[in-house]
DNA sequence: CTGAATCACTAAACCGGTTTCGTAGGTTCA
DNA sequence: TGAACCTACGAAACCGGTTTAGTGATTCAG
């Protein structure tokens, strides 16, 4: 069928091991007879047999991403597929390939892990949606797979991690708002449990009090959009309701944009509303809003970058990426007058 | 390290053949031994290498998925996810795995199917984002690569197709829009060259024949929120504008709708609008969008049990899955006066 | 001038399975 | 009783690479 490199030892006039050492690199051929078993080897388009270089080599020329969300949920969020992308883009560089599987609850995905270890299909993984203490981690170690993590994991980990930090992006929101007049910033955070729920709320807080205005306005939800309404109805409905609302992603915003003006409340006149990722959708509201342009692109691309030095015996310390920028839109303004605000109706 | 073929062979007192024999439940081994290898298999925790395995029969155990577009446009598209959540549900159940590679442009596409051919890395793949004239069609066929094709491609196609049919649920939606009265009803489409802009299109023209209105407002789009938006500003500017206008996608239809608002023209009174999709964001919209919704996850999970099948060796005919509903919202109502759509400033 | 080291390469083991081929032992039938 | 035929299994080839051990020729040091 395809030429093996028995056919190319035999056209060259030397030993199979000689053509794999030539090929190689390895030390051990003259290089007039490397240049030899280079050209016929050329010659004949010998490729070599992945499946045979793997079994030889215990290796799979493959890295995994286990996703465990809804995948319901999944579909609203521009992030994977964008991510998943720039990670390609890294891997087919290194003809290396990207296992994708999807797992749904804790023992799925303990399960996804371990199966994608025992039958070699991979080399190592990627871990994202990293929890604040993150169980993946011991298991990659048991499991003697590599890994990078999308930011670093709270407890320990010997897994180099590539960061991307929210703080300044979701800071930089708040402090937008507090310029614009407001007082009453409320947040509607991500999933707590997550890293990046978790920072975005630590990152609001942080200028809320450095603002010198009180934190109280929180509302956990999990970044979907039936979640980032209904924090918003619960916003709205209170008392001291706020005057703005810095959501933990777009679509959460935008479910929250939309409840708003549902109830009559005008944004940005009653309501300032900031998201968080930049969807391509963003710009195209009414109004346009006001977010916090990520590159999960770069980020893919940068992870699957480590994580292949990693399985090449390079190691490196954690890689800190360009901060995400706040995007003006039309969803911020003014701070209404307090009276306004608080008699709606 | 891990326990081998030949440490049961030598367990279980018999030969490395016996053995894999025994465990692929061909003839050649008595029940009495082959009961006594399972057990012994068994007992030592013996799994097989699928390295060994692919090498020695050729086979890879994985499908692969080749996604080729725009990866900020992917991010929008609530399709991907899903489905892929779906193809994976079957795969793991059949110890097969999903390979991913996202490839932008006609030169890389084919690549990356030649590459995936060429490394043996997949049995077979899942064509999706089906064109009119595929050229993938040929290509799996010189490659010797089982496929799948979502809905039937216009040319010859030698492969199965699992297809989920939009035609009645965009002529659902037209008539829907025909019944409340609207005369002048404008489908923004997706991007031709595929088999599902082409075919939404049709079905909105066949509905308006069969409802005896003109054809004559159709803009081309490619699924984007930009060419939404941008389409929806071409149909408004019109002297005989649209009062209601069917959208191939919800993106698109979102965008649609938040440019209207943003001229002041009001959603449903003056204008109705359509998706198609369901998104999850389409309900929590102001006001929740009537669009079309559709099983990706079903979807991706036929469309991989057609695939194993056919690596099995089972060939049976298309598949037909049941046909997306129409969900009615709140951005349908009755067909304005045509004064009033005429005059809107 | 000789023993040791180096070089360039071959032969063969190896990775862990599958598959073909050969054969010992028992059964069937003439 | 012997030829023909199964059955059940072992031995070995095979998939296509990598890697180690071994060998003859050359080089070098003493």
């Amino acid at each position: 069928m395809s030429v093996t490199i028995s056919d190319v030892a035999l056209a060259a006039g030397v030993s199979k091991g000689a053509v794999s050492h030539a090929l190689n690199g390895n030390a051990g051929v003259s290089e007039s007879t490397r240049a030899r078993i280079l050209q016929v080897a050329s010659d004949l388009g010998w490729k070599p047999n992945l499946r045979a270089k793997a079994l030889s080599t215990s290796k799979a020329f493959a890295v995994g991403l286990v996703v465990a969300r809804d995948p319901r949920l999944l579909g609203t969020d521009p992030f994977f597929p964008a991510f998943i992308a720039g990670v390609e883009s890294t891997l087919v560089e290194n003809d290396f390939v990207l296992v994708l599987t999807s797992a749904m609850g804790q023992d799925k995905e303990e399960q996804s892990y371990r199966k994608l270890a025992r039958d070699g299909r991979v080399d190592g993984v990627i871990l994202t949606d990293v929890r604040v203490r993150d169980p993946r981690i011991a298991l990659m170690q048991e499991l003697g797979l590599a890994a990078v993590t999308l930011n670093r994991p709270e407890g320990v980990s010997s897994f180099p991690a590539v960061c991307m930090d929210d703080t300044e992006g979701i800071a930089g929101a708040t402090r937008h708002l507090i310029a614009l007049g407001h007082e009453r910033i409320a947040h509607v955070g991500g999933t707590q449990s997550y890293i990046h729920g978790c920072s975005r709320r630590r990152a609001w807080e942080g200028a809320m009090v450095r603002g010198g205005l009180k934190t109280d306005l929180f509302v956990e939800a999990d970044f979907t959009a039936a979640a980032g309404a209904a924090a918003t109805a619960d916003l709205l409905r209170r008392r001291d309701r706020p005057t703005a609302i810095v959501f933990a992603n777009d679509l959460m915003a935008i479910a929250g944009l939309s409840f708003a003006q549902s109830q009559g409340i005008a944004v940005p006149a009653d309501l300032s509303i900031t998201g968080y990722d930049n969807t391509e959708l963003a710009s195209f509201l009414n109004p346009p809003l006001t977010t916090i342009s990520t590159d999960p692109v770069l980020w893919g691309r940068v992870a699957a970058q480590v994580l292949l030095d990693q399985l090449n015996g390079v190691r490196g310390g954690d890689i800190v990426l360009p901060e995400p920028q706040l995007v003006l839109g039309g969803s911020t303004g003014p701070a209404p007058s307090m009276d306004f605000a608080n008699s709606p109706d």
